[in-house]
DNA sequence: ATATTTATGCAACTTAATTGCATTCTGCTT
DNA sequence: AAGCAGAATGCAATTAAGTTGCATAAATAT
């Protein structure tokens, strides 16, 4: 993607364009899993770390990504699908975690069930995965 | 439960019988919901809040506790069931948080799905639902 | 009964995240 | 293009969750 679909995209979110913004939309567009606040510090360490937090809940704010939380506390945030309604981000995709490389991913393919619970009502759901993945699976048996 | 029980379920988790983790399992044997650290320290609050960590902390490396984690990222704890083996514990059960009261429930009669992920090792699973429990959807229309 | 091991309480520290406020920048109007 | 209002940024300080080190106290083993 480039800067002019960088700028679309905030637009279409209401959101003011600023070097931040378009940088960690960058960021988030370039990589294949998720980051965690302290992977876009690393990366974006020009700027202040609470203009970071402040980007990323505005992002959240306006749809353009969720939060994952996870057993380690430290929540990964993922882009949100273009199409991905207010209800579908929390009823809807599954998340993976390594316990190696510590990356999340969105598994946007799989599901999470839908439970019926008797007498209450259910408005989110999460479903985290924690194992080993692909890539580090690869590194331990490495194929020949 | 009374006294000698819990201090053969210390016991019988290779425990020290003490004071604060005989009350400590009490307030989670006396209640229907998971346990916040706070909700500890509310009404423990004789015990250090560091004795109180180490006391969940201990319970949780001897099976007796298993921690929940959730959106939020304050952590809830609940009691294993006595049967449950180590993979059960995070292959197991499903939880809820009510959105309105704050109180994590566990929901032993419901499993997490198994997903099969091609080329990925899975290790644990979690799955949390949020939303409005059964006493809070009765608060809010009452049954006449 | 005493020695050994473990738990507790206190103080200090770490890490994640938030708040207040002055300054700077963005987008809009003229 | 200049000016204005509202929003974003950076900095300092603060809150909150959880951990660590260490001296003292308590629990188990001998």
């Amino acid at each position: 993607m480039k800067y002019s679909d960088y700028k679309k995209l905030l637009k279409n979110h209401h959101l003011r364009i600023t070097d931040c913004r378009i940088d960690v939309l960058e960021k988030f567009h370039s990589t294949d899993h998720a980051l965690s606040f302290k992977d876009l510090e690393d990366e974006l360490s020009d700027y202040d770390r609470v203009t970071l937090y402040r980007t990323l809940n505005s992002f959240i704010d306006q749809g353009l990504l969720h939060r994952i939380p996870n057993d380690s506390g430290m929540a990964a945030y993922g882009l949100c699908r273009e199409d991905c309604t207010e209800e579908e981000h929390h009823h809807d995709h599954v998340h993976f975690k390594c316990n190696l490389c510590g990356h999340v991913e969105c598994l946007p393919n799989y599901h999470t069930p839908v439970i019926d619970l008797p007498n209450y009502d259910i408005e989110e759901s999460y479903l985290i995965l924690n194992g080993v993945c692909k890539n580090c699976k690869e590194e331990l048996q490495p194929v020949s």
